[in-house]
DNA sequence: CGAAGTCTTGAATCGAATCAACGGAAGTGG
DNA sequence: CCACTTCCGTTGATTCGATTCAAGACTTCG
């Protein structure tokens, strides 16, 4: 708990000099550095793996570092497109929502993701609405840097391509579920999903990391709050979860792996 | 419908000094291409727009052409990707199955779509298999020929990022169906789709111009066969569609869209 | 002509949504 | 610090859409 806290807040303050706090200064707008970014902050984002140090400091000169409290958003969906983005600490929520109003949770953003690339892939607005979940720390980029970069760093569009690939394939899961799963089995493999991705070993079992309400798995799933509800309920009695208010706990990954496959 | 048959039948001919047929030639190997190949036969492809005469003569050395007899599948699931590929005439089905078994229709290939991308995304194996749903043609060209050409024709990168990037959209846009509409809603949706990307106008309305199963439409829409059925019986009392083995004539698309929209 | 593939339609069932009410925790402001 | 509001979660009762089960008709093809 408090190990995984140190290295956010560490950050947090080591970048603070030059942080742009939404508010003080709006973040799509050219704001001065005021200190220079530390290569390091980006060092361990695949995106930029095998790039020199001068190269990192060239990517880091043209951008932008923000800090995002909870529940602030970074991007909403229809928005002109304008910069794309890079998350250095938190977790972001990002939600599409169609014209009847129905909502979906898409994915959560992990620290090191790139996202808001909208304009890499040919959209002129954000498809969807990115949030923060938890206080955040996010770098940004205007468009006309995308051209640019991946001109002097083509394995960058190389590595672009695959994460594209790779959600690509994630969502084509996601449709392969919805259309032949129940929605136990559904809850059972996003509850996975986010145990592997932001787990966090304790001594009860793996914690999910960020605070994850009923209605976040809801959207996550296609069910309705009610169902997760009930559904979390029936897996706590029977010692596979612990969970409480946001907060969800895996006891008996085992076991929920058996119901996500089918095992009822 | 011979209307229709005639530009294939055409263009098959056309090509068919450089065709490798499966059975005679399997298109994973090397074959000896016959004839040169003709540069219009991909100038009206989208990725490769703003080429010149001696870029597409120079893509087009490195390819092989293939015919494929309907129901014939050009890659399978879970198969190495050694090649990727570029429909030329007729229209293939992606299907992806999951461990228990069940199937998806993940999308229809059309003339001129670039396909079985998996290496240039990061995958080892197809994702998916393809299959023809007509008697087809496509070229073919080794992975290794991927990052020649990208790094000869560096706009493909961009095309392709963005084709990739309209396909995540479409995938997302499928999961916000799934999860918020009803049954009838997606089929409507799905129909109107198909209506507009392989529709052929006639006397009666717009025939979706491939063979098309109440089985194909269940595996997109994530329904049984059954409730198409029923669905689409009900929509030709209605008068909204005509329909008869593996055939669907839009007949009123103002009221499937309405259906599609939520206006039950 | 038989066989396989495709489609239709009725009846029964069931999973999950909806409707409804309430309990408790966290945040807000005086 | 306490009252008030808001957000989040639980649980029962009821309803309904869509699947499942079942049987048969029509088409195409070898």
């Amino acid at each position: 708990m408090m190990v995984a806290c140190l290295p956010c807040s560490l950050d947090l303050n080591r970048a603070r000099g030059g942080v742009v706090v939404r508010g003080e200064q709006a973040a799509s707008t050219e704001g001065h550095r005021m200190a220079r970014l530390d290569r390091s902050l980006i060092a361990g984002v695949p995106a930029f793996a095998n790039l020199g140090a001068e190269a990192l400091d060239d990517i880091l000169s043209r951008a932008q570092i923000m800090r995002l409290l909870k529940g602030e958003a970074v991007f909403r969906q229809g928005e002109p497109a304008e910069r794309f983005f890079l998350l250095l600490h938190g977790r972001l929520r990002v939600t599409r929502i169609n014209a009847e109003g129905a909502q979906i949770l898409v994915r959560f953003i992990a620290p090191n993701d790139m996202f808001g690339v909208a304009m890499a892939i040919g959209a002129a607005t954000y498809p969807g609405t990115a949030t923060a979940a938890v206080e955040s720390l996010a770098l940004s980029w205007p468009n006309a840097a995308w051209a640019e970069l991946i001109a002097a760093y083509p394995s960058l569009a190389v590595k672009a391509m695959q994460s594209l690939g790779a959600r690509l394939q994630d969502t084509q899961d996601r449709v392969l579920d919805l259309a032949t799963q129940n929605v136990e089995q559904r809850i059972a493999g996003a509850v996975l999903k986010l145990a592997r991705q932001a787990g966090r070993k304790t001594g009860e079992g793996v914690l999910i990391d960020f605070p994850l309400s009923r209605q976040d798995l809801a959207e996550m799933t296609g069910a309705t709050l009610h169902t997760v509800s009930r559904t979390l309920s029936a897996w706590q009695t029977k010692g596979l979860v612990d969970c409480g208010r946001q907060k969800v706990v895996v006891r008996d990954e085992q076991g929920l792996s058996a119901i996500a496959a089918g095992g009822r």
